[in-house]
DNA sequence: GTAGGGTTAG
């Protein structure tokens, strides 16, 4: 900056030709504004001197603002002045940045007027606009938008590709996201770092075992350098997995561990129900004076959850206050979900009028379960109506609601909500898994009889049933034990052949359905409903709708015909 | 001077 200065202070007292200095101003003004050695004060006031900023200045306003951490609309502001001046039209630009501040604040309404201004001003072929409007629906979650942005695409760069990639992985399609990484593959276009952090999300997401394993290698094999994204992407990948070991691996093998780093770790072992490794994570993160943000306390959080520690959970919870932390609708719904499982519903409802942003429709299912599980009806009718009211269209509302009137023994108020729910339209979507074993993918939708095995595997389950049983422990047992910890004990009371494995994954956390029910558990709480809920699980009717063979991957060979 | 990446409750 004090070099900055100098420059500055030339440009100014010089008599250059206008052109020259309004040149060199325009360069001053976006290194103070974008270098990170710049001064954004100092810019600011530079652009406002200006007597007739131009459309670069412009841009690195715009930029500049984007970059601020507050998720402000400064930036859409200075666009929107810019074009009341008149003097200035946009050029790619401009819109390019723009549409990337819509972006980061989820402003699809904004981002579409952007959009139609792109096109009055010719730019709908232009590849930094096209991406950025590819970017912007993915993350407005208009991903069909987001799709027809990129067909319109030309020539379709690895950015443009690894942004449609990234889109479908974040909004949870996450086999469309790989079927485009082939197609991409097919295509020609080589992949890079990027992208594969992407595709490695969409493994994530799909709990695709063998196939997240086949890009782990791929990157070895290509040399592309682990850098802390990539080397995240794996541990969140491995995790969500099942692999809690191989995600430990690989996160103490990393060098630099950011925030996100950290909070994936700790995520991890928080959904394979390893409390106290969770815990200790986060102690080691603290010692290591990183920061901890939102989203590693929604991870300590879920530990305790999942674990029942409710008091460990409050004092996190204050600590989370003491880092200045504000709560997000997450981190409530975490609070409210341990408070939940402890049978203190009083607790739970308070805390949910502490909160200062309006509770979302989970914070009011989650109390809602609550109630439920002890046939509370009389803070149950309120809620639901509070839950109604603000969604109309969800089944497992009106579900959760026969439930508990079912458990009061309400049999007209039963059938007067189904018939409400026939009256609306309203049906319940039936509950969907896939894990895959041996290089298969398995699919499971609830009532549906279409796996090859199905007989089998549901005896399979049993089997698991009768052995836990008869080692002296309920199913709701081997549940706790193997989430708060003891997994070694829960998975010795299973066998390693091939039936075994898929009915036990069914078990292990990458499952949704599992999930659910291992979300489910009140582990310091009613242990009849959780009998109930694992029996459910048990007896379920499991069928494979497709089953899709995925290539066996060898050693890593990345032409696109070993791929699938 | 432009576009794409990792962690988030039910």
């Amino acid at each position: 900056m004090r070099l900055l200065r100098q420059i500055h202070a030339h440009t100014c007292t010089r008599l250059l030709p206008t052109s020259v200095a309004s040149f060199a101003l325009s360069k001053i003004h976006a290194f103070a504004a974008l270098s990170p050695l710049g001064d954004a004060t100092y810019a600011r006031r530079l652009f406002s001197q200006m007597d007739n900023p131009n459309v670069f200045s412009w841009n690195s306003m715009i930029r500049a603002s984007s970059r601020q951490p507050s998720s402000s609309k400064e930036p859409i502001f200075l666009f929107k002045k810019m074009l009341r001046t008149g003097r200035f039209i946009p050029n790619s630009y401009t819109i390019a940045f723009v549409l990337k501040a819509c972006s980061v604040l989820a402003a699809a309404g904004e981002g579409r007027q952007v959009h139609k201004r792109a096109l009055q001003c010719g730019f709908e072929s232009n590849p930094f606009v096209q991406t950025s409007l590819v970017k912007l629906y993915a993350r407005c979650d208009y991903i069909c938008d987001a799709r027809k942005m990129f067909d319109e695409i030309a020539d379709k760069n690895v950015v443009a590709w690894s942004t449609m990639i990234s889109g479908y992985a974040k909004t949870g399609l996450a086999s469309e996201g790989l079927i485009l990484f082939r197609e991409m593959q097919v295509a020609g276009v080589e992949p890079d770092e990027v992208t594969m952090v992407s595709v490695i999300s969409a493994c994530a997401v799909a709990g695709t075992l063998e196939l997240g394993k086949w890009v782990h290698t791929f990157l070895k094999k290509r040399k592309i350098e682990m850098d802390v994204e990539l080397s995240t992407a794996l541990v969140n990948m491995y995790a969500k997995c099942g692999c809690i070991d191989r995600a430990q691996e690989i996160f103490k093998a990393m060098n630099v561990k950011d925030a996100k780093a950290w909070s994936s770790m700790i995520m991890g072992f928080a959904i394979h129900g390893l409390a106290d490794d969770a815990l200790n994570t986060f102690s080691e993160m603290e010692d290591a004076m990183v920061k901890p943000n939102d989203v590693t306390f929604v991870g300590v959080l879920l530990a305790c959850a999942h674990s029942g520690l409710v008091p460990a959970g409050r004092m996190y919870w204050s600590k989370m206050m003491d880092y200045g932390i504000e709560p997000s609708m997450e981190l409530y719904g975490c609070m409210v979900d341990l408070l939940c499982r402890t049978g203190t519903l009083d607790e739970a409802y308070a805390f949910v009028e502490t909160m200062h942003i309006t509770p979302n429709p989970v914070i009011w299912r989650m109390l809602l379960g609550g109630c439920k599980k002890r046939g509370n009806l009389d803070p149950g009718e309120s809620i639901s109506r509070k839950l109604l009211s603000v969604e109309q269209n969800n089944a497992e509302n009106y579900i959760l609601l026969v439930a508990l009137y079912a458990s009061a023994s309400q049999w007209d108020k039963v059938k007067l909500v189904r018939k409400d729910m026939q009256d609306r339209g309203i049906k319940p979507v039936p509950g969907c898994s896939y894990i895959e074993v041996g290089g298969f993918l398995h699919k499971f939708l609830m009532a549906d009889w279409c796996h090859p095995d199905a007989h089998e595997i549901k005896e399979a389950l049993k089997d698991i049933s009768n052995r836990v049983s008869s080692a002296g422990h309920s199913p709701l047992t081997s549940f706790v034990l193997h989430n708060i910890g003891e997994q070694e004990k829960a998975t010795a009371l299973c066998e390693h052949s091939e039936r075994l494995a898929i009915a036990y994954g069914l078990l292990k956390t990458k499952a949704p359905m599992i999930i659910r029910v291992v979300k489910n558990l009140r582990v310091c709480g009613d242990c009849h409903e959780v009998t109930k809920i694992i029996s459910k699980v048990y007896s379920r009717e499991i069928v494979v709708r497709d089953r899709v063979r995925f290539h066996k991957f060898s050693e890593g060979i990345c032409s696109c015909n070993d791929f699938w």
